[in-house]
DNA sequence: GCAATAGTGTCTTTCAGACACTATATC
DNA sequence: GATATAGTGTCTGAAAGACACTATTGC
């Protein structure tokens, strides 16, 4: 990077620049169904239709900050893992000017996230439909829905390619990661991470391997599942037992092991 | 991306904007070795210390097109597969201020490369050793070293966590992508195409289950592996039958599908 | 007892690893 | 014929899929 094939002084404002702007994928499950975070967008272009909420990057601001400062903006939360996704180019697709945008995926607890939401800000929880599981990211074809109370979403800028690419990065990690965890609550039933294995991947699993798998096998960082001894006793039959994931440090986000 | 919260006309220009590169991470497999072509840098900061070739986004240019540019004034190739990696924005990694830089990689065959490097450009081939496979990129310790001709390598900037995550992304979609038939020629042996999967991996692999999974599986596209009838005769040994990958259509990169 | 979900056991199939063997070129 | 690599066959053990079975709660 940031390097010319003739010696010169230190001086970089000779380049045109453009603007750069973190455009945040707030995911999370919620009625059995895959949902992002979208808002009414107040101005124009693309007044009154459904974007992702972002903004621009802070001079000596650090991706990783931006997105982190979009997300307390809108919801308050702190301490959510973030993750860098793609940045996203293309000419015109900011009728406004030549605008760079870097993607960032965040997930959130359902729960956690309805109390969250700031309501002065029109903020919407968009259902994604997507096809079943394709593992890879190249070559995918993105078959990718949105729906808002049942009504077809068409949302503004190139919104919907990004989200296509956060369902595709969710999907690859889901099973060598901890994002899974990352949509559940401190404790959970071995159901409700099925529940969360399902919606991401959009096919049913079978109960029983999936059980096995999970209780033996380790997470990254060697992190196990544990039992808690404490059950879920909602529904009106056997109760469950809820389970949460052992403690450990492991880093949330590819870009926090970065100088 | 690109929003604010009060209605506002469509003006960007009250924004800062930093400067924003591109760096490319273009790799090969020389000598049994995964090696990366760097430059020495030119002009301060970091004069005379080995660097990713890069250089700044031109206005209305797609980064995939800056990565190409780039590519192509140091080599001349073009119809090599390029892919973006991640963006790096830590600040204070360009001493001379606010740049934003979005990696890309790119595989060429040794052969192909060594023919292509423009000499008037103090290009080098460095090679990475890298610890045995980590398949994750999520908790990566990166045990990267550069080495020149046995002389250890320190670059410039941050270019060796650019090149460590070049390599994590190598390894991670080396089993499930066509990235393996980027290091190699039109026309490759069976045990060409396993000596690079050894050098990326960093581990030996087995001779039959390697053949027969190769012989066996689809790749992306449906495309398979087949016979050409020709040979290698260049050992002093029995002749190697050359394969070549099925023909298809199948995008290099995941940006190339987005408008 | 009945319905409903929690949780377990087991059989089968598939696939990766390991290794032994045969084939065919150069010298 | 010696040697070096090409290429094949087969055994084994681990893991995934499919399904049947038992357990425990609310009603």
């Amino acid at each position: 990077m940031t390097k010319r094939s003739q010696p010169s002084p230190p001086d970089l404002s000779q380049y045109p620049r453009p603007n750069l702007a973190v455009d945040l994928v707030l995911l999370t499950v919620r009625d059995d169904a895959l949902q992002v975070m979208m808002m009414e967008r107040p101005a124009e272009p693309f007044a009154g239709r459904l974007v992702l909420p972002g903004g621009f990057v802070h001079p000596e601001e650090a991706l990783q900050e931006t997105a982190r400062r979009v997300l307390r903006c809108k919801t308050g939360l702190d301490d959510i893992m973030v993750e860098q996704l793609f940045s996203f180019s293309a000419p015109g697709r900011d009728p406004r000017g030549w605008v760079v945008s870097v993607a960032y995926f965040a997930l959130v607890p359902a729960a956690v996230l309805l109390g969250a939401m700031d309501p002065g800000q029109k903020l919407r929880l968009v259902t994604i439909e997507a096809d079943a599981e394709r593992s890879n990211d190249a070559g995918l074809e993105r078959h990718v829905r949105l729906l808002h109370d049942g009504d077809p979403v068409e949302p503004g800028f190139d919104h919907l390619a990004i989200i296509s690419a956060a369902v595709a990065r969710l999907r690859a990690k889901l099973d060598w990661s901890l994002v899974a965890f990352g949509l559940l609550r401190e404790e959970f039933t071995l159901f409700d991470l099925q529940r969360v294995h399902e919606v991401v991947l959009g096919r049913p699993l079978l109960k029983s391997p999936f059980r096995k798998k999970m209780l033996e096998r380790a997470f990254p960082g060697g992190r196990r599942l544990v039992p808690t001894g404490r059950f879920d006793r909602s529904g009106r039959h056997r109760p469950a037992e809820l389970y949460r994931l052992e403690p450990g440090l492991v880093p949330h986000s590819f870009e926090s092991t970065l100088p």
